[in-house]
DNA sequence: TAAATCAATGCACACGTTTGCTCAAAATTT
DNA sequence: AAATTTTGAGCAAACGTGTGCATTGATTTA
């Protein structure tokens, strides 16, 4: 009982025009004379016509659809990340696709299904496909983007934050502060986004040990996010002689390391622990936490991506791309405790 | 310089059959020789070869892609339902579109273009989007689901998590507590569950009224999620006499409010007030809040949709669905603390 | 005024599937 | 052995649109 669609056709016959005439209505290159162009739109929106893109897709080989696989809404970050990519895009006139990665096995149909849908683009995010997948969309031709991601595929086009320069920063910060003894907290099952930032981070004070003598001490914890850190705070902060300036891979690791340092350890912040997270969530800037951290900024992120996007027809050279951090100071890094004589 | 589709036209001439043939052996129900099916099927992963599902959802005039309208994801509820919506279709094998409904123009730019997609359906999550665009979509014959969203479409689904319920379980937790002075916080953009609950605890409150006197104070603030309630204590709070039982539309609203009340109002929760939540966010059960709250479970909201969207065919009769919430006991409400003598 | 240019539109094929119908061969029944 | 049913597979039309080419009438140029 399904109402039949009103088609091309139909209004063509209505505007006494050819098909192709109102075919060429809605588009803008073609040359129609106003008059015409302007009865014919008027039958149509009188008909309640809508153009059928799968059809005009068919015929084009183009598509505004784009896969936008991610794993899952669990990470703050990449919710906010998401959440402007949706838009960014929606306002680029294209339609973004949602595959959730948290299941690689459901994932490895989905993805397919997605090329079967002749998408424009696939940007991946952080996470976790394998990346014998992207592969098979290079293959396709259909143009891949890493997004604060591993960049194992040689044909992906890649975009980061600058991971160096955060990680940098933020051991700056801490050193300043005049910590010596340094941790930098992180899961387990940690994206490519947080083992970058330890090995900056690593990095960065091998250079300044050449000064004067810093410990990195590097903690993994088989748990993710919050509870990442908040584990990660039991186990550090009853040591003996633990650190005193910890630098979490996320905002949300932060948290949880807070909390538990907080209401578990009794540790006061940061008077006790000085404490540096990236990423800049807008719960960092809540008089609960008043997170000390390094800010990427997911808009610049989502730019990035549609430039990519529109840049791609263009070029066939992949795109690497670095986006800027920035340090935002706040209420979690002192001057360690007097500790030893 | 793209890539010649292989098509079914392709794998039918190297295994030396014809179209229909492939066709009909990507497909369950058609009666293909088994050697055959595996030939082909060899044949077509040999080269790739993927269905065309614009292609075919023109010829089939169905489609598996759904649209799903969300307005931002700011609100962490939405967050969380929209995660399990995703996940749930993408294992029903459905494909959602996302559509940004925070920018009222763009939404109904891209809400036209969703139904030139041929979505199966369209599911609308708590937000803004008019109810004329809804009728558009019902105009078409595409099915629209609404979800903790008012129903002013006669035609389209309702799926609601129960809202008189959660207000009477929250109302019954703080007269239990012993409060008799209350007040509803929320924002003045307040979405349709808002008012919803507010109407269902007053109604509660009116029933209760009978037997002891309790108050009700119904609190708008002109801002959303955190910040209403934030805002929201510092104007409440600062009253002479305020009130001691406080029921927030949601528990991103009650944070708001317990930020405040603590950090800039010196109050002490439950001491000094007593507050109740909506939604149970995982937030919510970190040591940093531990609210008291009404949970309502995203997992069956999802399920319901999914059941909604298959059942949809069959069916002619518009879906009417409550799903069940309860009262999750924390730590933020206790007796209102000794006042007048 | 004849020739050349141009603007507006129609024709018909292409895009990649699905599917009702047809048909031949094989299998089964009488 | 003849008649019937079943099985496997091909033909061709349909889905709704875009677009190169052809056509026609109008406008400009020589």
């Amino acid at each position: 009982m399904k109402k039949q669609n009103v088609t091309s056709a139909d209004v063509a016959r209505l505007a006494g025009v050819s098909r192709s005439t109102v075919s060429r209505c809605f588009k803008s290159d073609s040359r129609i004379s106003d008059v015409t162009r302007k009865r014919v739109i008027e039958i149509a929106d009188q008909l309640g016509y809508q153009v059928n893109k799968l059809a005009r897709s068919m015929s084009t080989k183009e598509s505004d659809l784009v896969g936008l696989v991610s794993s899952g809404l669990h990470d703050p970050f990449a919710v906010i990340l998401v959440d402007k990519l949706i838009s960014t895009l929606q306002k680029m006139g294209l339609h973004p696709i949602l595959l959730d990665a948290s299941n690689e096995k459901q994932l490895d149909i989905s993805i397919k299904k997605l090329a079967q849908y002749q998408v424009k683009s696939i940007v991946i995010t952080s996470g976790s496909p394998s990346s014998s997948i992207g592969a098979k969309f290079i293959n396709r031709d259909i143009p891949v983007i890493l997004l604060n991601r591993a960049g194992q595929l040689d044909q992906a086009n890649l975009i980061n934050c600058d991971n160096q320069k955060g990680a940098m920063l933020a051991a700056q910060a801490l050193i300043d502060a005049g910590h010596t003894k340094l941790a930098f907290i992180n899961s387990s099952f940690s994206t490519f986004s947080g083992v970058s930032r330890r090995d900056f981070f690593e990095q960065t004070l091998a250079l300044k040990a050449s000064a004067g003598d810093v410990t990195l001490e590097k903690i993994n914890v088989e748990e993710t996010g919050y509870q990442a850190g908040y584990k990660a705070a039991l186990k550090t902060l009853s040591q003996q002689d633990h650190a005193t300036g910890f630098f979490c891979a996320t905002d949300n690791i932060a948290f949880g390391f807070m909390d538990a340092a907080r209401y578990e350890m009794g540790k006061k912040i940061p008077d006790d622990v000085s404490v540096i997270g990236f990423d800049d969530l807008p719960l960092s800037a809540r008089p609960t936490y008043d997170l000390t951290t390094i800010k990427q900024c997911p808009n610049n992120l989502a730019k990035a991506v549609a430039e990519c996007i529109n840049g791609i027809d263009t070029t066939s050279e992949r795109i690497r791309k670095i986006i800027p951090v920035s340090l935002i100071k706040r209420k979690t890094i002192a001057a360690p405790p007097y500790q030893q004589l």
